[in-house]
DNA sequence: GGGTCAAGAATTGTCTTACAATTTCGCCGT
DNA sequence: ACGGCGAAATTGTAAGACAATTCTTGACCC
């Protein structure tokens, strides 16, 4: 699907921030119709990874420390809301321990790329095994933003064995149904997916 | 433009819940082509409002109880991550009591489409109060459902009295600057927003 | 008469082509 | 070198067409 072929472009940084989409070739490139391709890149759009000025044409949305940030501190509300539903439902913590067993054997992959979609989908997987449905609705954005987030900066995190320590305490957090221990292990995982990228984004 | 007029029309419940919505005519109704109608009603999916089904076209979502409940849970998460970073901001309050003094007039109008624009308008404005980039990107996911919420019964609360007492209540709280206020003033947000709006259907 | 199945109608998803409006780029003159 | 003008390019939108699929209707069989 064209969708997401762009998708894939745009994370994998060819298509870099701010750079401008024209339709007819990249249409001729991916195979499709200029009426197709606009839909996919409309998506985009409402995904929040692409902008669309009128008579301008669509480009790669780019995302400043202060929106990287408030990414990162919205995850927080949302995740720790996503865990305490998940509290509360018969399976739902057994439904984030298969999240986390899907995750788990990736998390330390060598292909950064790989660890960054099973990265994302575990938490998704923990959205989803809240079982609010508002949360569903609420993920593609987060997602498209995480997802340039880390390809502004190339962002294959390069200590993957903290990453998977930050969310396996996320986990052991969840099983033990423990507030304040996932207040931590939240609070860690938002400064790894924020001060810690604008930090690497500085070097 | 036409997807206002699809959005005004599924508001004021001409489009009900579930119904199909057929490309030609709707396009003919409208004056559009059948390329811009499909674009608008992309819009509309990502919204939420409308959901597509792969060769069956598109129809008007349907919300059930839970969803509105997890609507309402939702967004009392996020009313107050956004209240919490307009205390944390050193324009924030003003940019509120703005808001404010915008809603307020209306609170209490006849006309319940009126007061349903200004009663979003009102959170739409405390998130953009926030400063949080994040929240701005799920506004349009979070107003279409508050939408479909209200359109489903034609919801024009009748009491709209107590509705401009609960949003002042809110108000309040965030120019007290009083975070167990908030508390008590959003709770009491959500249970009108959920609660009150599920046992009016059941009626 | 009711249920079942198949053919035709209708609808969707996609493509091609087209064209006005606007932007962008290059060229010209100063 | 710089500003302004015109042509090319690009976008936004429209109309028409067609294959694939679904819906509908009517004939047929039990």
């Amino acid at each position: 699907m064209a969708l997401d072929s762009l998708r894939r472009t745009i994370v994998e940084g060819s298509l870099q921030p701010g750079q401008k989409l024209r339709e007819v070739s990249l249409a001729a490139e991916l195979g499709v119709s200029r009426p197709t391709l606009r839909e996919a890149l409309l998506t985009l759009v409402h995904e929040g990874l692409c902008v669309q000025t009128h008579l301008r044409g669509f480009s790669v949305s780019t995302l400043d420390d202060a929106a990287i940030r408030d990414l990162a501190r919205t995850r927080l509300v949302l995740d720790r809301m996503a865990v305490h539903e998940i509290w509360a439902r018969s399976d739902g913590v057994t439904d984030a321990e298969v999240a986390w067993s899907l995750y788990a054997p990736v998390a330390e992959d060598s292909d950064g790329l790989r660890r960054h979609i099973a990265h994302l989908e575990f938490h998704r997987a923990l959205w989803w095994a809240s079982g609010n449905t508002m949360l569903r609705r609420l993920w593609p954005v987060t997602e498209a933003l995480a997802t340039l987030a880390l390809a502004q900066d190339q962002a294959v995190r390069r200590d993957s064995r903290r990453a998977h320590d930050v969310h396996e305490a996320i986990m052991k957090a969840v099983i033990a149904r423990d507030p304040d221990l996932l207040e931590l292990a939240l609070a860690q995982h938002t400064q790894d997916s924020a001060e810690d990228l604008i930090s690497l984004r500085a070097e």
